[in-house]
DNA sequence: CTGAAAGCGCTTACAG
DNA sequence: CTGAAAGCGCTTACAG
């Protein structure tokens, strides 16, 4: 009873005068065992406290039950939200996650990318089609399926990965459409880093392109790149205002930065909607909470971390491969959606 | 080369003509082999895109490098950052995180429990000192090493795991002192559910002890519980505003039913911080952001998940036992703070 | 500096 | 229904 070291399986099986076997299958295969002897073993197994040791199991099996994410960060909500939604159904179907941040640093991701690879995951999520060579080389050695999410657009020829995640393209499109539809002629926008960052660089050129289906420009000049964050907005806005003629209507990467342009726009007097419209993307929580409300392009995270936990499941314990999926988004309009002043 | 299984070390062996033996000790301890055998090694694991098969790694090394988080939630700022502190920190030392979240329930977060144990983890991260005594009984049982974060008080008599946290009465405290000397006589509080949850009580706690001190009083009917969430702020304030005599001061027990109050300060015409003071817990990067500026005490959460991160690498690697820590917090006065109307 | 062999703690055909 | 034995893929004393 004293041991120093955690109960083995052997422990358990020598306390009742069993084999090991027996002891496996009354707790993996409770079936197989005679229900006298099973309970017998159970409470042997409570009284020890023995957990079996996974590292074992999973040598054994072949399988660990684990699910690698690799995310930018979770320093945002929006992708806090969709680990949530990722793990909880994982969880629920016996699947742990093992989660590593990368910080927007595509080499920081490869090395991530083999950290996770190292532990024995089932298979392995990440965001966005855009990766370091050495990230595919990894993956693709490793022979375990991979799930990117976010974009529904592979970035190489050769990708077959199954993608589950939002037209970014349209994202920008809707914002547009938005716009033109108000009558604003003058637009800047304010984006994340888009290099090595495919989604950010796809709403800039949904925006962009649909401006131009309407005969209308986004010069190089009014779009605004900066790291994610509500400082970020701010200086984007600032910059924005001293180009002329001036933008009324700003599109924003994600909610983090139209807050903080929004923020900004009040720091500096200006009316919104009357002077300035902002749409967003994401549509945070606090997104509708604010005054004005922030018209933003609503994106279903949480179902995307739910339906990558699905198709991932289906794949691994059914051997189905999942079919990309483009998940549905809306434009939300509140209070900072105005037509252009006279 | 067509192989439809990943490489083996007995693949690498196989190519260079070694036994497994050296190829392992290539990767692991390249200093005991010889410079010109290890390069060739390395070329044939570059080639075949060998990566070791993390359980049987962890198997014959009795660790795996994985550390377990449970966390109540990701679904706030405040978790995800202290999550990312500590992911980041861990990554850095060549740890992984296996994370979890419990949605606020004490059963769940029990399974949770059992779920990382049973996958080899190496030591175990919880959130506050209240847990199921089934979780209590399986990291005893596990014997890997437990970090309890977010409080620095401990609940049961028994307990003696090390604790990295903050004095959540003293936060309690901070708010009251901060109204009192602003010349409140009249107090709410917005608290977050306290059952089962030590951080929340230990808030409403230290809250009403310090106005108790100064011969004030904090009825029941003037505590308003509710789950965490904008809404519940709302909510909250609501309630509060129906009091006779009227609160003029509401402690938040964190900033997201802060806002959440601020907000509907905002909608109900009640002018803050003329006719209402605010405070919070937490200083979320939105609370400087909005206007007026939320009030708050400060808690360096993401110190607080790169501190976990370090006490438990000291503990892992250098066999250290972790003192316990109580993080410095300190109040921020923004513009939900005023005297109380006249 | 390198190799043969044992061992880490499980699971699961195979036999009985 | 139960047990003895082999095997999962590594690491590391031990020998040479």
């Amino acid at each position: 009873m004293t041991t120093v070291t955690r109960p083995r399986i052997a422990d358990v099986a020598a306390l009742v005068g069993l084999s090991t076997s027996t002891v496996s299958r009354a707790l993996s295969n409770p079936e197989m065992v005679k229900p006298h002897t099973r309970e017998r073993i159970l409470q042997a197994v409570t009284r020890l406290g023995y957990v079996p040791d996974g590292a074992a199991r999973a040598l054994a099996l072949g399988r660990a039950r684990m699910i690698g994410a690799i995310v930018p960060t979770l320093d945002n909500a929006i992708f806090a939200r969709a680990v949530q939604g990722l793990q909880g159904t994982l969880a629920g179907a016996g699947y742990q996650l093992l989660i590593s941040a990368h910080e927007y640093n595509l080499v920081a991701e490869a090395e991530a990318a083999r950290a996770l690879l190292e532990r024995a995951i089932d298979a392995l999520v990440l965001v966005g089609a855009e990766h370091a060579h050495e990230t595919w080389e990894l993956v693709r050695a490793s022979r375990i399926p991979l799930l990117i999410t976010w974009t529904d657009t592979v970035s190489g020829p050769d990708q077959q990965a199954p993608l589950i995640g939002f037209d970014n393209r349209l994202i920008g499109r809707l914002a547009a459409q938005h716009f033109i539809s108000l009558g604003h002629r003058e637009f800047g926008m304010i984006s994340g880093f888009t290099r090595h960052n495919d989604r950010a660089r796809q709403r800039v050129e949904g925006f962009r392109d649909e401006l131009a289906k309407a005969g209308m420009k986004l010069p190089e000049a009014n779009v605004i790149e900066e790291p994610f964050g509500f400082d970020s907005g701010r200086a984007g806005l600032k910059h924005l205002m001293q180009l002329r003629p001036r933008p009324t209507a700003v599109f924003c990467g994600n909610d983090v930065l139209a807050l903080g342009c929004l923020f900004e726009a009040q720091s500096m007097n200006i009316a919104v909607p009357r002077e300035l419209s902002i749409v967003g993307c994401d549509n945070l929580p606090i997104s509708s909470q604010v005054t004005p409300g922030l018209s933003t392009v609503l994106l279903p995270t949480y179902e995307l971390g739910q339906r990558a936990a699905t198709a991932l499941l289906d794949w691994l314990t059914l051997d189905r491969v999942p079919t990309s999926e483009t998940l549905p988004i809306e434009l939300v309009v509140r209070g900072t959606s105005a037509p252009p002043p006279l």
